[in-house]
DNA sequence: TTGTAGGCGTTATCAG
DNA sequence: CTGATAACGCCTACAA
């Protein structure tokens, strides 16, 4: 491993020099010796340590992403809203700004708090589920965070969120619009601070504009895989008079449409269904799925920007939302 | 933030006796200074800080996930067989082992190296497409290693692959078993040391135990996505005695009977189709995909596990294959 | 324009 | 059992 030193000695400067030309500091240094030390960089194949640089110059250039793992056992790792996509992005703008990216994933606000302590983090984003209490540990920290699709945080935090309860409310709109009334909700559980929670409240405030009742019998809590989602298909079919269905993820849309027809059940003719995620998928069932769409290109690249700014001691913004807008396809009949 | 020597200062001892009893070395401590020095520990918050220990101990902790992102422009992510769930899996791995996981994206060779000496990392897995010429260079290092899918490697490099030419050979045999004679090949672009190519092997090679001739009009490459996915549909369509098409992805899969379907060909009647990956998709396709399973999850297990052994100067294995088994469903018809 | 000195937090060596 | 001391590679005054 070549170090500062061993150019110094090299080129027969103080390694003070070195560290100058390393760092631009050009009208400190003789053009000449600029190019000696270049030349022998190269040459050496230098490449500057990041734990000396780091121990000195309290910036450790590492940004991690955490992934709060609950301690609940019910949930699974699809609770996650993160996306390997999501990180890629993160990873470029990180690397075109000179920035390192760690993937870590915590059970508690302890173990999160070491973790920055231990690598002195200098920026962090927070995906996936979080509850208040961790949120609120986590903003004792002075470290810039941006956190993807936060409920708990407040509205001056860098919230990279879509509204999901408008984007269901709008969805729960256009059914009824096609003259469905009894709608049931589909999701993942319903916990607290959690996304599926903000987009059952868009589901009850449609309803409650409309003068529908809410009757909770309609709402069926069921993990997404397929033998799940037979079961819950199941007890929605053995509920009178459901006419639709808002699944919250089109993953469990896409089972939900497999166990119907295993049921015999045609969609939209029997039953109307819509999605959340415009996935590829959305576009390959039968039919194809009217689902709502948000972009994770767009929201990861919102938030490597926004990251870079506050590293840069710039201010970033609050929360951001982004509109999840409604993609029609064939899976909503309208009712006469 | 709390160093080591704050807890020497604050418990009357010295740095040298705190670190020993940071690293369990209490025959040299009396018990007496260990219950104070932990005290104060917990109560000061201390942490050890990475970079001052890293420094100094030649060993980082640091594991790499590293993606090859390929200068081809045609090339695009969804190339890399890289999954959430595979990192997710090896960081939990190297958490419980002491490690910390990063994940880079470099282009070319020398910027991998320039990053592994950078963090002076401890192992790297190394994931997505690489070429030889990128493979030759990462075998200088001494680095430990383990790689996923890799069509370069020498058998004795830590190597977590299926045998993706076995696969598709038994899945071939299959259709020919059914009586199906003109298969299509369709596959995201066949270039070389990438998977799909792989997966061509194995489509040869079952026609030609079965004297079948290879025909390259049979051969469609194309994207994943749907509109792509139609354009090669219609190909295969105007392609006159097609029978069977072996798609390498289970999203091509899904598009193409989707392209299918809007053409009004049926599956399996009029043409049977086979995937790859077993993706929860292919469950709930129409009709139900039959396809080729691949457990990511054990397979970055067994990578995680692997890398644990050479981290503690054990002998790792060197290939390892996991094997693709058929997963029979219902798009495969029985011809007559 | 260049060099010297001190220190970042930790560990290892060696002496008491 | 305990404690000085030096070293890891780099950076930033400050001095020359």
């Amino acid at each position: 491993m070549t170090t500062i030193k061993d150019i110094a000695e090299y080129t027969g400067v103080s390694a003070t020099t070195v560290s100058n030309v390393i760092h631009g500091k050009k009208n400190r240094v003789s053009p000449q010796t600029v190019q000696k030390i270049q030349d022998a960089i190269k040459e050496l194949n230098y490449v500057p340590n990041m734990f000396a640089r780091s121990l000195v110059s309290s910036s450790s250039k590492v940004v991690a992403m955490i992934d709060h793992l609950p301690t609940r056992t019910d949930a699974n790792f699809s609770d996650s809203t993160l996306q390997l996509e999501v990180l890629s992005t993160l990873e470029s703008i990180l690397r075109e700004n000179g920035y390192y990216l760690m993937f870590r994933r915590v059970e508690t606000a302890e173990e999160l708090t070491s973790f920055l302590a231990n690598w002195n983090v200098d920026g962090l984003f927070v995906g996936g589920v979080i509850d208040e209490a961790f949120y609120e540990e986590l903003e004792k920290t002075s470290t810039p965070k941006v956190y993807f699709d936060c409920y708990e945080c407040n509205d001056d935090v860098c919230n990279i969120a879509i509204n999901d309860s408008d984007a269901v409310e709008n969805a729960i709109q256009y059914l009824i619009d096609n003259g469905h009334k009894r709608i049931a909700f589909a999701s993942q559980p319903l916990h607290d601070g959690y996304v599926m929670k903000e987009r059952f409240k868009g589901y009850k405030s449609a309803l409650a504009k409309n003068n529908i009742n809410f009757d909770s019998h309609l709402v069926f809590e069921s993990e997404v895989g397929l033998d799940a989602c037979r079961l819950a298909a199941k007890e929605i079919i053995n509920t009178p008079g459901i006419t639709a269905v808002m699944a919250t993820t089109d993953l469990m849309a896409a089972g939900l449409m497999t166990a119907f027809r295993e049921n015999g059940i045609r969609i939209p003719e029997d039953i109307s269904i819509i999605g959340f995620d415009n996935f590829s998928i959305s576009q390959m069932t039968v039919p194809p799925l009217t689902t709502l769409n948000h972009d994770m290109k767009i929201k990861s690249r919102l938030a490597g920007e926004n990251m870079i700014k506050m590293l840069n001691g710039e201010k970033a913004e609050g929360r951001v939302e982004c509109k999840a807008d409604l993609i029609i396809r064939e899976s909503v009949a309208k009712l006469n």
